[in-house]
DNA sequence: GTAGTCTGTGTACATCTGTGCACTGAGTTC
DNA sequence: GAACTCAGTGCACAGATGTACACAGACTAC
């Protein structure tokens, strides 16, 4: 009856060759590192792992014992670091958008003039898109992804986003007596572009340089029309949204 | 050892008089339907299970045996309808671009002003994201899910569906002249935010009638923002687009 | 009516999964 | 240096999964 099961676990002790050489922790670092620092290499090793395969599947059809096996630990080594698989994808969710407002932080430090501006951020997004493509990936996935918690999760920081973007547009010239609604919707179209730009990046990406380019000229289209619709809007609209053609 | 086995399978056989009683092909019809004509039927039943289950999963993580179970067959029958799991997927897809279809016609035909159009077209859409929330929520969740095949089928359809509004757009008076680029950066501009509206509704949804009134206002003020916008665009750029301030 | 076709059944099995439990041994604290 | 902590191990197990195979029996064609 047993012999089933040592056989079951064949093909993963068979790996243990590659487990060992990978092993995030080697036994002879010893005194080199605090077990407090080597607790922490793990976590990010089981992140990193998981990130790493999410490139191929989503969130959902990822299993604990893939993710441990990757980072070169055994499977019930699993819960030292997170209760939950669910806790290592809020985890992962939390690391994505660091990098996300870092993008951001980068895009406002850049402060020209309107097409100067357009063309800047659509090129620093682009070039974090690339950079970080794991975590765009990984957030794109689970936007609208099987898991609830990350969805939610995912979308209470993409209306922080936006809201964000908002505060920052009325602090413009120009801008200044825009009403909050207004300000919202343009903030969070512009933030819906820039999110199907960047899925668009991650779907064409892999060395097609002509797709790319299209891509960021129409991005750069796209937010010209936008923020000439809204100045257009505004002066056609001088106090409030127009009666929607008498309905 | 085999009693292990059977063991195993017995969750899955205590179901089985629920599975009789949702057979959906009972015996005692006999002649009252053709075999193709049941085959067809097990086939939706299959589908319609799918996509009742895919309201709470991924499609990733969607397996044969859960469809197989909640349609009342045995998991082995699947393959006589579908070679793989993928090909139920691509079926689905098929499926619910028929209705997304259905409504792009339903849109058409009611040719109204400008401002009437955004209003009738926001209304249809919302009307159909609610009658079809099925086929929505499957297509938003599996359009940069996990299974590449099915991301790509989606991918294309979309674009099938920009390039079909960009031509519909070119009809309307005031268009003729537009480039190609033009429209589809509108059409697909439009389709981002359709997209992202339909999105936010199938989130919001579930009896929240202010965040839905809301999303509608939002959804109707973008696409006149990106109206007013491409006008503004045409009157700025008569011939090609803007040197991008100069760079 | 007989022979053939084909949808659905039932059993078997290898493989995967999450997680409980007792353990080891290096790192830390006193 | 003795006592304690705790990240990582190893084994066990029950349950789920895809799919091969032989079979049943209702529909179909002759």
């Amino acid at each position: 009856m047993y012999t089933d099961y040592t056989c079951r676990y064949l093909s993963e002790h068979l790996s243990s060759e590659i487990r060992h050489t990978r092993r995030v922790n080697s036994r002879a670092l010893s005194h080199e590192f605090s077990r407090q620092e080597r607790k922490q290499r793990t976590r990010q090793a089981l992140m990193d792992s998981a990130l790493a395969l999410l490139e191929n599947q989503s969130f959902s059809s990822l299993s604990l014992r893939q993710v441990t096996r990757a980072a070169g630990i055994v499977p019930t080594a699993f819960y030292r670091h997170f209760d939950d698989m669910e806790q290592l994808g809020l985890a992962l969710i939390d690391e994505s958008f660091r990098t996300l407002r870092a993008m951001a932080r980068a895009v406002r430090a850049d402060p020209r003039t309107n097409e100067r501006m357009i063309h800047n951020s659509v090129e620093i997004l682009i070039e974090h898109v690339h950079q970080h493509d794991n975590h765009f990936r990984f957030v794109a996935r689970e936007r609208f992804g099987g898991v609830a918690a990350l969805r939610h999760a995912i979308g209470a920081e993409v209306r922080l986003f936006a809201s964000d973007l908002a505060t920052d547009l009325a602090r413009l010239p120009g801008f200044e007596s825009w009403t909050t609604e207004d300000l919202q919707s343009m903030a969070s179209l512009m933030v819906a572009t820039v999110v199907s730009t960047a899925e668009a990046i991650l779907e064409a990406s892999s060395a097609d340089l002509a797709a790319e380019a299209e891509i960021k000229e129409t991005a750069r289209r796209q937010l010209r029309m936008i923020t000439l619709g809204v100045a257009q809007w505004r002066s056609a609209t001088p106090t409030a949204a127009p009666a929607d053609g008498g309905a």
